[in-house]
RNA sequence: GGUGAGGUGGGAGAGAGGCCGAAUCCACUAGUUUGCUAAACUGGCAUACGUAGUUAAUACGUAUCGAGGGUUCGAAUCCCUCCCUCACCGCCA
């Protein structure tokens, strides 16, 4: 959500990264300007109304210390008229809040200086790229027929047990997930983040905090008899560790990563975009979070782009680094950077990886602070990665690193896999 | 799920209609004292919104004692509803 103080200082700025933004309703600033006037007149008129009650009553009891029965009676009378007043201008700013409220989270984060320009993915920036494509000219499967030939995965199985998009890991493949788990957790623990296992349901509170809710309901599983979302990622559980909290400086910045299982509706997907492990309604990932003064958050952006192009070559994949434009960013990002992979049977790319700089966007919701240098209070930079989604890291590493005989394991994942190839 | 006891500042914990944004202790912090450390003493120490001020320091106003309603001139305190925590019982991996 955006602070209210930029709309009085700042509409401006506001109006060109919604533009950037590819944000239609633009007409959206000015109503929440002219909201936010009414709302302080208001407010200034509640305030003194409830000011005067106050003293009136503070007086009241004086006098009847005093025994000047009479006198205080007729302040009740004052009193009770101020209230009065006081009952209708407190509905009609409490109205106006709820407003105010409602207009602003509808708005999206402003996009960083660097993003750029664009409405369609075709218009996002290949930052940099890694990997070569591999030779397969002899055969090449795509990943669910080798999952099928080396019976790692039972897609089947899964539709029957729960629905579409629910496949069964088997064997090897469960291995193999186990594996890269181990193995990704391990990586971010090393690079000095603290690993927690959340809670994989949350409240409406924290799906509102880190931007889900409202409007992004029917992308969550909902358990409505106990009001409960089954989580999309563990940046949700996670980055709600801290809400309401004011962080003390010991604690900066605040590095977290958990592992999770993630639940997506994915309402409206089909064809070779669901094929196999391309999408899937669950799925594992390993996430990193972090909660950083502001005023270096852009470097740790950068840091958290390089710890998962590191993890990323240590699988040996072809990948390729993108920063988003500004009209195929996330709602509540400043700066995105996707990482894909190339799915070398497929012979397309595949996003395994979206590492993001809120700013202030979520953190504002979640009234996530610390007390900087001088003691004064203010909202921390929220970011967050996934390092990485398994399901698409399995289906690059199947076609990638497979032979007429079998597929070949990273050199990094054999001690959490255990050999050297799935045959 | 049942019964009982509770939810007060960063923590512990008093307060039981007005003198309470809240005693006291601890933590934290500034200072005094002091070879150093420690101790002692003195002061500071919640958050949000609003008004004025330079988008400052600060001053003032309002709200906040789990949440939401109600009673009252006045509620942390009384009443109702909900949520949560703890204990015991039931159930259970």
């Amino acid at each position: 959500m955006l602070p209210i103080q930029l709309f009085r200082t700042n509409k401006e700025l506001i109006l060109e990264g919604l533009k950037k933004k590819n944000f239609k309703d633009l007409d959206l600033v000015d109503k929440i300007i002219d909201i936010d006037e009414r709302r302080r007149a208001l407010q200034v008129e509640n305030d003194n109304l409830a000011a005067s009650v106050n003293s009136a009553s503070k007086n009241i009891g004086q006098l009847m210390a005093k025994g000047e029965k009479e006198k205080a009676e007729e302040m009740k009378l004052v009193v009770a008229q101020n209230k009065e007043r006081a009952r209708e201008v407190a509905e009609v700013l409490a109205a106006l809040e709820k407003e105010q409220h409602d207009t602003l989270v509808q708005l999206p984060n402003m996009p960083h200086s660097s993003v750029p320009f664009g409405k369609t993915p075709e218009e996002n920036e290949v930052v940099r790229s890694g990997g070569s494509t591999p030779d397969l000219s002899a055969q090449k499967l795509p990943h669910w027929e080798l999952a099928a030939k080396y019976s790692l995965i039972d897609f089947e199985l899964g539709t029957k047990i729960t629905g579409a998009g629910f496949p069964v890991f088997t064997g090897q493949g469960a291995r193999l997930q186990r594996a890269l788990i181990n193995y990704f957790l391990n990586y971010n623990t090393e690079a000095g983040y603290k690993e927690v296992c959340p809670p994989f349901m949350v409240n409406e509170a924290s799906a509102y905090g880190t931007t889900q809710l409202p409007d992004k309901e029917g992308q969550m599983y909902y358990a409505s008899e106990d009001g409960f979302y089954l989580i999309p990622t563990a940046e949700v559980p996670v980055t709600n560790m801290y809400r309401d909290v004011i962080i003390p400086e010991s604690e900066m910045p605040v590095k977290l990563t958990a592992y999770s299982p993630c639940f997506r509706r994915e309402a409206g997907s089909y064809g070779k975009d669901v094929r196999g492990l391309n999408r899937v309604h669950q799925f594992d990932k390993v996430e990193v979070v972090q909660l950083v003064n502001p005023a270096n958050s852009y470097e740790v952006l950068e840091e958290m782009v390089n710890h998962v192009e590191r993890l990323l070559q240590s699988l040996g994949l072809q990948y390729r680094i993108l920063r988003l434009c500004g009209g195929d960013m996330s709602f509540s990002s400043a700066l995105t950077y996707d990482f894909e992979v190339y799915s070398a049977a497929q012979e397309r790319w595949l996003e395994v990886s979206s590492v993001s700089n809120f700013e202030t966007f979520q953190t504002n919701r979640m009234k996530a602070r610390f007390k900087d240098g001088s003691g004064k209070t203010q909202l921390v930079h929220s970011l967050n990665g996934s390092s990485l989604a398994l399901p698409r890291i399995i289906a690059c590493l199947l076609e990638n690193h497979q032979t007429p005989d079998g597929i070949n394991i990273p050199d990094a994942l054999v001690p959490y896999f255990g050999k050297k190839t799935i045959s």
